[in-house]
DNA sequence: TTGCGAAACGTTATGCTATAACATACAGAC
DNA sequence: GTCTGTATGTTATAGCATAACGTTTCGCAA
């Protein structure tokens, strides 16, 4: 395993004990244990080849990253982020990815990269508000 | 015209003027003409304001501001974004936005917001790379 | 017309996110 | 061992965004 190898398994192991979104700035102060001098730009680089590779979803709305839930890594996921507890469901959805080629094609557009997210609610949090205002 | 209304509007013409992203702080030096004194809070708030009436939309994926191209107000827009010429394209799809609420209802998900993005090469650009190439 | 109060802007400061540019260290081939 | 490419470390800075509080503006009511 080279250096980068490494780097990259610490922080894929540090976002799947997570299970959460995390900042880049939460990643390297995760990993200053192992890596006292660690600095922005490492983790960066990490990330890019990460997120690259369809390893780590980067949370454009959020700025943040959370490792992938499923083994998909050729496929764009649809990100669901509760406002309330921070949560990210993730699916996979070829009917969307259909539409938006569908979309792409009528104009020419040749898509590289997908985004694709949803702000709001989780069920969980949904349930337990009903639950409180009742 | 209340004050918030004046600078939402000269915001708003600042932005279709441009035909493209702008940043925050882009806008905020493009009225610094109107508004020498202007700071960062003031665009952010003006800003903030529009988006919340759909007549600016927000580029998640690239910190960025547009007008709104349709009258749509109320559906999401899908943004094809050209890497290569910086070029928007908005496309409403409620097709799109069906599929994502199929997908949010089979985890009880309440969605309040989406973000529909796609990276990648405008039609004209593309063409413009098979020239050169050929 | 004067004074009140809400809304919006200004000011100051700061925090978070991200990358540029260059130096150093490591790992594998030979 | 030395060469070479790759990745990390270091330093600095650019870019994005908001907190907190003071000041101005303006409609409205007395």
């Amino acid at each position: 395993m080279t250096r980068g190898e490494q780097m990259q398994a610490d922080i894929l192991s540090v976002l799947m004990a997570q299970d959460g979104v995390m900042s880049a700035y939460d990643i390297m102060d995760a990993l200053k244990g192992s890596y006292p001098k660690i600095a922005p730009p490492t983790v960066y680089r990490a990330l890019s080849a990460l997120t690259k590779a369809g390893q780590v979803h980067r949370l454009e709305s959020r700025n943040g990253y959370m490792a992938c839930q499923h083994d998909h890594a050729e496929e764009t996921a649809v990100l669901s982020i509760c406002d309330d507890c921070g949560a990210v469901e993730e699916t996979a959805s070829n009917k969307i990815l259909d539409d938006l080629a569908y979309v792409a094609k009528k104009s020419g557009f040749v898509p590289s990269r997908h985004v694709i997210e949803m702000i709001g609610t989780c069920g969980d949090c949904a349930s337990a508000e009903r639950d409180a205002s009742s």
